[in-house]
DNA sequence: CAAGATATGTCAACATGACTGACATAAATT
DNA sequence: AATTTATGTCAGTCATGTTGACATATCTTG
């Protein structure tokens, strides 16, 4: 066994750290900030291992998720959701599409926009994919009572940034966004 | 502006889609998985932008954070808690070295280990960016109550794998961990 | 003590998923 | 007819992850 013995909080040997001139080194929410980068970790592994057997990764997910969830989005609308470059998502997209999990259907008003709508194959992945996510989420809310669940969402609203919202949240959070705080 | 036509719900057009393959299409927690997705995603934007500055990334800041937070880390212990091959970490690790964010201390009982240690530059480094982060957390728990944020803390830590805990999350769930549910 | 295991570091090659910049096409708008 | 918009694509780069191989120092064990 390795030993367990390094001890908490900012307590440096030499680093000649006799000057502390950090900032405010209480009042920091140190606990939400770890138990949000190890819950959102075990959280996106359940969908990475699978995806593994299908040899997509991450970003695949993201598309086939947001198209699934959202049908009829525009390739402008992924790109604004996702904050990558046409680029990017070009070469997931183009897989998507090619390997069968999307289809492409032209815009009726404006026949330059490509409505991307996932297949049957498309809706299982996110649907395997979401089981999963579910499986965590109903464990780890099993315990909490109604009250406690409200304030979860309200707490993870409360978190998102709602300047310029994309078609997205702007569905999530009932059009009516854009207001930030008071 | 782009238009907000496109509904909810999975009413794929004409993808084939009259067989309904999918299982369990209720019941899954979309509103949750959506949240996450979002929360995470603006929570990290804050430490992001400030690391441009400084010409680090997010794996900076991963090592920074744990270095600066479990005082005299061993090289094998951050790789548990990065979930990351040592030659991936020595290349962020030896930026922080030589730029001084991070010292290394021979172990006391094992002269092989290298024990990590911030140095107030690095610790300054840390304290911004858990800063900008705990601004953000602090506002979205603003207008919940005591018990709410108790049910936050609550779901955070249930959505995390305690089987093969690290050293950090042992000292996160306090090392009598291991009890994976009921 | 010699042999083997462990902790760390490093070289080289490669994959994924981001990025920028440039350019092409089709369709809508002016 | 000219311009703008929505999309697609080529080419190159960067950050961060991966494997595999190997070197060195140090601890543990027979």
């Amino acid at each position: 066994m390795t030993d367990i013995n390094f001890s908490r909080g900012p307590t440096s040997p030499d680093s000649q750290g006799a000057t502390s001139p950090a900032p405010r080194l209480g009042e920091l929410r140190w606990d939400i900030i770890e138990l949000l980068f190890f819950a959102y970790r075990d959280f996106v592994g359940d969908a990475d291992h699978e995806l593994e057997a299908f040899g997509f990764g991450r970003a695949h997910h993201r598309v086939m998720h947001f198209v699934y969830r959202y049908p009829g989005l525009k390739v402008a609308d992924l790109l604004d959701v996702l904050r990558i470059t046409k680029q990017s998502l070009g070469r997931v997209l183009k897989q998507l599409l090619d390997e069968g999990y999307i289809i492409q259907k032209t815009g009726n008003n404006d026949r330059r926009q490509r409505l991307l709508y996932a297949t049957p194959k498309g809706e299982a992945l996110v649907a395997k994919l979401a089981g999963l996510q579910t499986d965590r989420i109903t464990r780890a809310l099993r315990d909490i009572n109604p009250e406690g669940v409200a304030a979860i969402g309200q707490f993870l609203r409360a978190m998102i940034d709602r300047d310029d919202p994309d078609k997205v949240l702007e569905a999530i959070f009932g059009t009516g966004s854009k207001k930030p705080r008071e």
